[in-house]
DNA sequence: TCAAAAGTGTTCAGCGTACACCCATGT
DNA sequence: ACATGGGTGTACGCTGAACACTTTTGA
């Protein structure tokens, strides 16, 4: 398997992951990043990233990576892009599958994070990255965006019990706006996958909001009937 | 910069391109596939592809072997997904980048075609094809029906002059579903980027349809503004 | 009692959708 | 004359967007 016959004359590449770790918190969106360990680029800002192993499709080099990372293994992740200009690494031609991963940022192991000199970052005050890395961040931006408003992956950055005033900010992080508190709720309730408990969270505010969880069965049952997106 | 000092640890990867070649003819929309001339798999119906050279980006060697077969060079190509499960192709570990391509059909060079034994299907009528080609085919399906929703690359597919009713048709047969012609009609003009000739195509129909073109300009003006799509 | 965040309804405009008839022309 | 496809306008329902006040409670 490993040996080819028909394929020996042609040429091999380095092939990559690259990860765009987002988070919330502070009701900021954030990123994951890295101090480079190695050369090229040692001690500049980077996306976490590996190459993939001979023996693991690239969706598990991708679990991989973040799972070393952040220590967490069950977290949204999808493949975003991939980058192969020829000059984009400036040590040797690799090819870099970019994915973008959302997590609920109270999970992560900031042991390990530590470790590999990972740090948050706010969206808007990301530094320079190597490499091509920076296009990746504005990718994995774009299509966060169109897929918050397609399908309610917003959920996966927040904790299992959140408030709709800290969906709410989350929606507006992400998409750099600020939206009417009335026109939020009537939409996210109308959706019917959230379900609301009987507790409050009495932190943010005197009065105290409800908490909610998302239904993901709801959600699974009318994605299978098509009733939720029939365009997706 | 093709010598490695500090991944040479690493495994390299064949990586290639595979492209979904997507014409509009008859009414149908159709795909481009070739009957391999090589092993493994030969004979079977295929995608065209080959392998990514050292000196070329991704997008260079996708546009490379697309005008290999079509003898196209200006044509729509975008980026699709990154297939790279490691059985996927059965001769060795290869990681595949897939693109779609969207060409007028008459455009295409049917000579270089038949040196690769290349034929065109409609979508309705694939028939088996190699490794996991029929997932690429597939997902550029649901790229091209959602990409037609938000922005106007269905000119890519039809000549440059071409009447309402064929534009009709084609997005009928990237939405499989018949669609209202007072409705289409209104939607597509409004847009403001159909520029009406003094010619009419009389070859279908008895009275004759009025030709269009494109209107390329007034469609970059309207991006540029932000007017038309502000949420891609 | 006041400050700070939670919660609640209505109105309007625009858009997608449904729907039926006349027009032009070649045979 | 008739068959074939081209071309046109209106009415309705839904959805997104704008908009202001009351409630709760800790300090």
């Amino acid at each position: 398997m490993t040996q080819s016959l028909h394929y020996k004359k042609y040429a091999k590449n380095y092939v990559a992951i690259d990860s765009i770790i987002f988070g919330f918190d502070d009701g900021k969106l954030k990123l994951l990043l890295i101090k480079r360990k190695f050369e090229p680029c040692m001690g500049q800002w980077s996306l976490m990233g590996g190459f993939v192993g001979e023996n693991e499709s690239l969706d598990e080099a991708a679990y991989r990576i973040l799972e070393d990372l952040t220590g967490l293994s069950k977290v949204y992740l999808e493949q975003l892009y991939t980058y192969g200009d020829v000059e984009r690494d400036s040590e040797a031609r690799v090819i870099s599958v970019a994915y973008y991963a959302l997590i609920k940022i109270n999970d992560y192991d900031c042991e390990l994070g530590r470790k590999h000199g990972a740090e948050w970052f706010a969206i808007d005050d990301v530094p320079p990255l190597v490499f091509d890395h920076r296009k990746m961040v504005d990718r994995a931006m774009s299509r966060l965006k169109r897929k918050t408003i397609i399908q309610p992956i917003g959920f996966e950055l927040l904790p299992e019990k959140f408030t709709i005033p800290q969906l709410q900010k989350l929606y507006e992080a992400i998409h750099q706006k600020d939206l009417d508190k009335r026109n939020f709720r009537k939409k996210i309730l109308s959706m019917g996958v959230m379900q609301k408990l009987d507790e409050k969270e009495t932190h943010t505010s005197k009065r105290g909001a409800f908490l909610y969880k998302f239904d993901k069965d709801k959600y699974d049952y009318l994605m299978s009937n098509g009733n939720m997106f029939d365009f997706v």
